[in-house]
RNA sequence: GCCGGAGUAGCUCAGCUGGUUAGAGCAGCGGAAUCAUAAUCCGCGUGUCGCAGGUUCGAGUCCUGCCUCCGGCACCA
């Protein structure tokens, strides 16, 4: 089974910020996931870098266009390195193979009968070099920018067919009713097709910085086009040597914004149909991390540098962070203080708290050996039972919910925490120690108690040591399980506690899969306090 | 204007097809415990469930009207 997760790719005319963090985080965890679950999967992210506003940026700096990407494109590269995302390619799309891949394409749409010849007619700011919307005019036909006036200009433009596509785009929608998630955005988009599709420029003559149209070089293509297709030509030569389209297409998952719904949700399948090409299998769209009521902007104080947490905390609290605090799929604001809230609480106390203090009693009750026993039915059981976590946060996963997972996933680490008090182990150790009189019962820390736990061993001790073990067995099992399917969300922190338990393998487990017998092993916080 | 969504504890939000005393997390107050990163666990809320009507034996949950906020309404890289 083959899945194939991209983020957006990202307009090489700016700096990344935490908001194409958010996108690359969301993806990656995708990724992460589902090779956890052993499919053959393919994370692709990378930058869109044609168009005017690179053209013009680059003017503007005395510098060709692809020097500006040349030096931008590594920005993005580097922040996904920063978030530890694990794509297996960066695409760029002034790659000369992309663009004979596109060009390929796009002759398959032409060829196919979905492109014509026609007339752009719109308001034309010359100053900004580019056609207004008529919303986006100021009073009396003004460009908003500029406050000057503007002329009706006309254009020689092909034209893409969209409004050919309107009855395949109900029928997809209609056959797949996960195509798009959340289902509010799937009828966002619905709605629009509803109200009847216009086609849409596909080319411009007088640009300079895009994609010749190989059946008309006068003309380059519209960046959009351009861009969409990365998803596509990617595959063609991400892995020298080799076409990966076979095997990924069109097991393809998008994660973006929303403010590019339509034209990955409309557009973009049209677009693979006009090709002759399978439409991807969905995508999830999510909303904007607030700060501070604006979108994303510097504004005074309390707002989050993605690369400041990521220095002081690391990445797997970032990403944590940003999954957890806004319900993925909607907007939310995200701040400094609600960053330290969340991290102290659930990360420190909830969570790395509950791993230190099952390790500690491990070494110190049975010398680093997790104990043989059974699930403890109790903790298995109940709305926050450990039993069938795995599969309600798989299927959750696969809906894109990521912060469900997590709340799912965080309610049985609360339920963890109260299963120690409710046992007490530290009063049934004692317990065990009294009975057990004069021998090795058990208490004895270090390399003693390892000693004393080899399998082999005769089991003379107490009704408490039995109960010890079954709490100390159940806590472990119960940490590995969370461990697991926390290893997509916060991969360096899980990984070494993984380790630390003695787990090898990395593929998501049910609780009480594993037997007793790892040799367990005490480490320092995994989300240390720093005050 | 048209279409859609939302308005529930101080804060952030859950509440599916109407039915026991409306829930969770955070923050606050009190207590227990000591395995642990002084972490954890337990207890504590007089909430007009936006406003006004209506349907119903019964509505936060359905209907009508109103108020407020938000999103979409075609090229916005």
């Amino acid at each position: 089974m083959s899945f194939y997760v991209t983020t957006p790719i990202y307009y090489v005319n700016g700096e990344p910020h935490l908001g194409h963090a958010y996108s690359t985080m969301a993806a990656d965890v995708l990724a992460r996931h589902h090779r956890q679950r052993g499919e053959d999967v393919f994370f692709l992210t990378g930058t869109d870098e044609h168009g005017e506003p690179v053209e013009l940026a680059a003017a503007r700096e005395g510098i060709s266009p692809r020097e500006l990407a040349d030096r931008n494109a590594p920005k993005f590269e580097r922040m996904a390195a920063r978030v530890e995302a694990t794509n297996d390619f960066f695409i760029r799309t002034s790659d000369p193979r992309h663009m004979d891949r596109v060009s390929e394409v796009i002759q398959r749409v032409y060829d196919n009968g979905h492109v014509y010849e026609g007339v752009y007619e719109g308001w034309y700011c010359p100053r900004c070099a580019d056609f207004k919307t008529e919303r986006e005019l100021g009073p009396g036909n003004t460009c908003p920018i500029h406050e000057i006036a503007l002329e009706r200009e006309r254009e020689e433009n092909w034209f893409f067919r969209l409004s050919a596509f309107e009855d395949d785009l109900k029928r997809l929608y209609a056959e797949r009713p996960e195509f798009v998630v959340p289902e509010h955005r799937r009828n966002e988009a619905l709605s629009f097709i509803a109200h009847g599709l216009q086609d849409v420029s596909l080319s411009r003559p007088n640009l300079n910085w895009g994609l010749r149209l190989p059946w008309d070089p006068e003309q380059r293509m519209y960046v959009w086009f351009d861009a969409l297709l990365n998803y596509y030509t990617a595959l063609s030569f991400a892995r020298e040597g080799e076409d990966l389209s076979e095997r990924f297409w069109p097991s393809c998952f998008h994660v973006l914004a929303k403010d590019i719904l339509k034209f990955h949700a409309v557009i973009w399948p049209a677009l693979l149909l006009a090709a002759g090409l399978e439409p991807p299998r969905g995508m999830v769209i999510h909303g904007y991390l607030l700060m501070g009521e604006r979108k994303m902007s510097k504004s005074l104080g309390d707002v989050i540098d993605p690369g400041e947490v990521i220095d002081r905390f690391g990445a797997d609290a970032l990403r944590f962070y940003c999954l957890r605090e806004v319900s993925f799929g909607q907007d939310g604001s995200v701040s400094a203080a609600g960053f330290e809230t969340r991290y102290e609480t659930e990360l420190a106390n909830d969570w790395g708290n509950l791993a230190s203090r099952t390790l500690a009693m491990l070494a110190r009750y049975r010398g680093g050996v997790v104990p043989e026993a059974a699930p403890d039915p109790e903790l298995a059981s109940g709305d926050d039972g450990l039993e069938g976590l795995e599969v309600r946060v798989c299927e959750l996963i696969d809906r894109a919910e990521l912060s469900g997972a997590l709340e799912a996933i965080w309610s049985r680490v609360r339920r963890l925490n109260r299963y120690v008090e409710e046992r007490s182990p530290w009063v049934l150790a004692k317990q065990e120690g009294e009975s057990a009189g004069e021998g090795d019962g058990g208490g004895a820390p270090g390399e003693a108690g390892r000693e004393a736990q080899q399998p082999g061993r005769p089991r003379t001790r107490s009704g408490a040591g039995d109960q010890l073990d079954v709490v100390l067995y159940n806590l472990a099992e119960g940490v590995r399980t969370l461990a697991l399917l926390l290893v997509a969300f916060m991969p360096a922190s899980s990984e070494r506690l993984l380790d630390a338990l003695g787990e090898d393998s990395r593929e998501i487990a049910g609780f009480g899969s594993r037997g007793g017998g790892a040799m367990t092993e005490r480490i320092p916080p995994l989300f240390p306090k720093l005050d």
